[in-house]
DNA sequence: CCATAAAGTTTACGCGCGTAAAATTTAAGT
DNA sequence: ACTTAAATTTTACGCGCGTAAACTTTATGG
C-alpha cells in the first residue's frame, strides 16, 4: 500500500521519453547546454556535482548525442581505422579483435576493415577512411602486392601506425616481429634435433615478411654450416594452404627436398604441406617411424589441431596489439616525431611435426 | 613546343585544389549547389549533360561530401550494420567477406562488428549501431547466449535480417541452413558407406543450429532403422576445436561411442576431435585399414586440409549472403511485411576422413 | 566577509549538407 | 512555334552540436 509499483526513473521517463537532442536533454538535466556538451567530450571537465547531476539524468532518458552532428564539428573525432589484408585468416582475425578491444577500452571507435588480398580494394579503404576523419589508423598492409604511393599519400595525412608488413619509412610507426629471429630460431632448433632443414616458400610471396625469414633461414644455416636449400613453389594470392598442399606435394612428389625436414615459410603453408603428406602417405613427426618433419612459423590458431600438431614460432598477438596501440595513442595525444621499429621476438611452440 | 608540359586537369587542379564544401564544388562545376546535391544522391535523377559536367569536375578536384554532415540531414543512412558472433571462426569471416562485397556493390556502406562471442558485446555493438542511423542491419546472433530481449528491441527500431543462427519471430527475415537436412543428408551417406554413426556434440551448444543437427540426426537414425547414439561432452565458449580434442578425446579413450563412424555436430568440433584421433593413434579414414570414420557438417574453409581431409556438408556461403542481403534491400526499399524463413540445403562433399 | 578563480549560463554563430517552395530554364512532342 | 512536363536555379530554413565571448554564479581560503 503506497508502495510504488514503477521505480522511480522509469516513471518519470514515461513523462518525457523522447529527448531529440542536447538541447532537450540539457532541459531536463537542468544544466544548461554548453556543459552537457563539455561533460560528453570529457565528464571530468565539469564539477563533481554538476556530473552527477547530469549522470543521473542519464539514467532516466537514454539519450546520447548524435555521432554525425558530433563528427561534423569536431576537428578530430574519436574514430580508429583497422585495416588488415585478410580476414579470413585466423591470425589477422585474432590480432583485429586485440586491437579492436584495446581501442574500445581506450575510449575510441574503431572500425575494421578487410583488402582481402585486393589492391583496388586497399586503395578503396582508405579512400572511404578519409572520410570518416579518423583520429588515427592501424594499418596491416597488403605487402608486395600494395600500392606504395596511394598508402604514402594516405599517411601523410591521417596518423597511421603499419603493422605486421613492413613498408620502408610511412606511417608513424612500426610494429611487427622479428622474421629473421623467427627464422633462425626454428633452425636452431631444427638442426639441433635432427637433419638441417630445407626451405619451403612460394616464388612471389605477397607478404615482404617472408624475406625476411629466408634470409634469417640462410643465414642460421651458414652459421650452424650448412648449406641451405630453399624450394620456390608457383602460387599467387592467399590461398596458402591450397597452394602449399598442391604445389608442395608436387615438390616433395618430385623429391626437390635435399632434407628430412621442411622449414615452411608460413604456418598456412606448412598446414597445406601437411595435408600434402598425408595424401603421399609420407609419415610427419619427429619419432622413430616418421620420415619427415615438417615446420612453420607463426603459430596460426589452428596450427594446435593439425596431425601431427605444428612445430612453429609464435607470433606475440599480445605485445604486437599492445604495442600498436599505444604508438598510436601516444602519437595521438601527445606529439612523436621519429619513426620508430618495434619488432618481437618469437618463441619456440614445440608440438609432435617436428 | 606550345604543347603541355602538364595534363589540363592537373593544371586546374594546381588553381584551386582545396575545395571546402559542396557550395565551392557547386561553383567550380558550374551547376547550382542543390543539383549537385541530387547527383551525389543519386547521379540518375540529373540530366545527362549536367552529370556529365559534375563528373568532369569531379575529375579535376578530388571533392567528396561531407558524410557527417550528409547522415546528419539524411532519414535513411546509407550504412548497412554486418554483425557476426565470432570473426576469428573464417566460416564468419568468409560469410562477412561475402555479405560486405554485396553491399558494396549496391553502394551502401557496411561495418562489419564481431561480438567475439561475447553478449555485453553483442548487446553494445547493437546499441552503437544505433547511433548510426543504418538503413539496414543483417546480423548473426550469438545463438543461446544473447539477450533475445535486447536484439528483439533492436529489431523493432531498425530493419534487420538475422542470418545462421535463428531467432524466433524476431527481424525482418531469417536465413540460414537447413541444419536438419545436413545431418540427414550425412547420416544417409554415413550408413550407406558403413557403420551407422554414432553424434558427437557440446552439452550446451552455444548455436541452436546444433538442436537441429541433432534431431536431423535423430530422426535420419531412426528412418533407417538404427538406434541413435549421442555423446555430449563438455565445454563452454566459442574454442570448439579445443574442445573436440579435449573432451571427444576423453570419450574415444573412455570407450563412449558405440559405433566406429563419429558424426560431429560441427566440422571445428571435427577438426579436433581428428586431432584427438592423432593423439590417441587411432586411424580415420574409409580404408580397410583405416579404424574409425569422421565427418563433419559445415565445410569449413579448413576442412580441405585436415588429415584425412573431412567429408563433410557444404554450407552454401554464397546462397546464404546473397539471400540475406537481397531480402534486406527489398525490405529497405520496398516494404516486405510477412517474416519469411529461407534455408538453403547443404551439399555432401565426401572426402577421406569418412 | 571579501577577493579571486573556477565553473556555469546566455547568447550567438558556424559546420556542411538535405530539402522544400517558388521561379526559371530546358527539353520533348504534337 | 507553342504546349507541357521535366530539370534546374534561387532562396531559405533546419539538422544537432562545437565553441567562442561576455556575463553570472559558485566554491575556496585567508
Amino acid at each position: 500500500m503506497g508502495q510504488r509499483l514503477v521505480p522511480r526513473g522509469k516513471e518519470m521517463a514515461m513523462v518525457k521519453d523522447t529527448i531529440r537532442n542536447m538541447e532537450e536533454f540539457a532541459a531536463v538535466s537542468g544544466i544548461s547546454r554548453p556543459t552537457v556538451s563539455k561533460y560528453f567530450n570529457d565528464p571530468d571537465s565539469v564539477r563533481s556535482s554538476t556530473r552527477k547531476r547530469i549522470e543521473e539524468a542519464l539514467e532516466r532518458y537514454d539519450y546520447r548525442p548524435n555521432i554525425f552532428a558530433i563528427n561534423q564539428n569536431r576537428k578530430l573525432t574519436k574514430n580508429l581505422g583497422i585495416v588488415v589484408p585478410y580476414l579470413a585468416d585466423p591470425f589477422f582475425a585474432e590480432l583485429a579483435r586485440n586491437i579492436e578491444q584495446r581501442c574500445n577500452a581506450a575510449g575510441y571507435r574503431p572500425t575494421l576493415y578487410s583488402s582481402h588480398g585486393d589492391q583496388a580494394l586497399e586503395n578503396d579503404i582508405l579512400d572511404s577512411l578519409r572520410s570518416l576523419k579518423p583520429a588515427g589508423v592501424l594499418l596491416a598492409p597488403l605487402g608486395r602486392s600494395s600500392d606504395q604511393s596511394v598508402i604514402e599519400n594516405f599517411c601523410r595525412d591521417i596518423p597511421t601506425v603499419i603493422f605486421d608488413s613492413y613498408l620502408p619509412d610511412i606511417g608513424l610507426a612500426f610494429v611487427g616481429s622479428d622474421n629473421s629471429q623467427f627464422a633462425q630460431l626454428i633452425v636452431e632448433y631444427l638442426c639441433r634435433t635432427g637433419e638441417p632443414p630445407s626451405f619451403l616458400e612460394m616464388k612471389t610471396p605477397s607478404n615482404p615478411n617472408a624475406n625476411r625469414r629466408r634470409k634469417g633461414y640462410i643465414e642460421a644455416m651458414e652459421r650452424l654450416g650448412h648449406s641451405p636449400q630453399i624450394v620456390k613453389v608457383d602460387g599467387e594470392g592467399w590461398q596458402f594452404e591450397e597452394i602449399g598442399r598442391r604445389e608442395g606435394g608436387k615438390a616433395l612428389a618430385e623429391g626437390l627436398f635435399e632434407s628430412d625436414t621442411i622449414l615452411c615459410s608460413n604456418d598456412r603453408l606448412a598446414i597445406g604441406f601437411l595435408t600434402a603428406c598425408y595424401e603421399l602417405k609420407i609419415r610427419v613427426g619427429r619419432d622413430s617411424d616418421s620420415q619427415i618433419r615438417v615446420a612453420g612459423q607463426d603459430d596460426h590458431p589452428f596450427s594446435r589441431f593439425t596431425c601431427p600438431p605444428l612445430t612453429t614460432i609464435a607470433q606475440d598477438y599480445d605485445a604486437i596489439s599492445r604495442c600498436a596501440v599505444e604508438t598510436l595513442f601516444s602519437a595521438i595525444e601527445g606529439s612523436e616525431k621519429k619513426h620508430e621499429i618495434t619488432l618481437f621476438e618469437g618463441k619456440l611452440v614445440m608440438r609432435d611435426s617436428a
